[in-house]
DNA sequence: GCTAGTTTTCATTTTTTTTTGAAAGATATG
DNA sequence: CATATCTTTCAAAAAAAAATGAAAACTAGC
């Protein structure tokens, strides 16, 4: 979760529902932890976001009840898809447009084919990371 | 460098450097960069220690010069190395130890076989995170 | 459609991280 | 070995991130 950019509180929670038999409803959550419920609120909403953790019904109770989801592929598919793939397309389009700007004027010659060198790599640093990132997550068969 | 915990300005000196054909002071750094002198020796620190940058001689000038690390595929197998399986080998020690507790009585046999298949789980996770890490950044032929 | 239970939102507070700046520490060169 | 130049360190300030708590919003069941 760390590695995923959320804060420990979000972990926890996380830790929490992985090793939880029973789905927990939120106020579970916050005596388990002794954190607020704001903080479960909002650390439940990005797990959720994540499809880290799923709510599901429990019969006679009004309460949500939490579940983590166990499968690490499914967890690393979601986490490359959404938030690792968006910042690579945006770094692709922002290397294009230093690329144009290489090849425009202002820039000299010599200077040209030194950071045309460094943008190819840049480029090639995209292009595997697209390819190889799902196919890592793939490949985890746990 | 965000992914890798820096700081921005870490970020910004990296780049910085890896645009520029020279080596550069830091002095040329922090003006560039308008950051401090104090930044911009800690920011240099941590890419040392990251082996993401390294400081040359250059002739007549009595002053570090810095180049970036260029190639990729280096930069992460020193992070991967460096960072990441340190970071896993603990994790594995702390498996082993909760699979200890659950083995140890205190815990009821139904609940056992339960907790046994989450940690088999994490297991096979920090197995699988060892072998696949290396050799991804491996093939990273940039 | 009311109410009591539950969850979300968000301004404020707390904590953590990063930056700064100045003093201390180096070290090349005369 | 003295000095001028360059670099590091570190306490303090600033900025950023996270947690809190209380009010608002939602909703199931009467």
């Amino acid at each position: 979760m760390n590695m995923m950019g959320m804060p420990r509180s979000v972990g926890e929670i996380y830790g929490l529902l992985y090793f939880s038999e029973k789905p927990l409803p939120m106020d579970a959550i916050v005596s388990r932890l002794g954190i607020s419920i704001g903080s479960a609120s909002q650390g439940l909403k990005n797990l959720r976001a994540l499809k880290a953790v799923r709510s599901m019904y429990v019969a006679g109770d009004r309460r949500d009840h939490y579940m983590a989801e166990a499968e690490f592929r499914r967890l690393f598919l979601n986490f490359i898809k959404d938030e690792i793939m968006p910042h690579l397309e945006s770094a692709k389009e922002r290397i294009l447009r230093m690329e144009e700007f290489i090849d425009s004027d202002n820039i000299e010659a010599e200077s040209s084919k030194f950071y045309q060198i460094r943008i190819e790599k840049l480029k090639r640093l995209t292009k595997a990371s697209s390819r190889l990132l799902p196919a890592m997550a793939g490949l985890l068969k746990l």
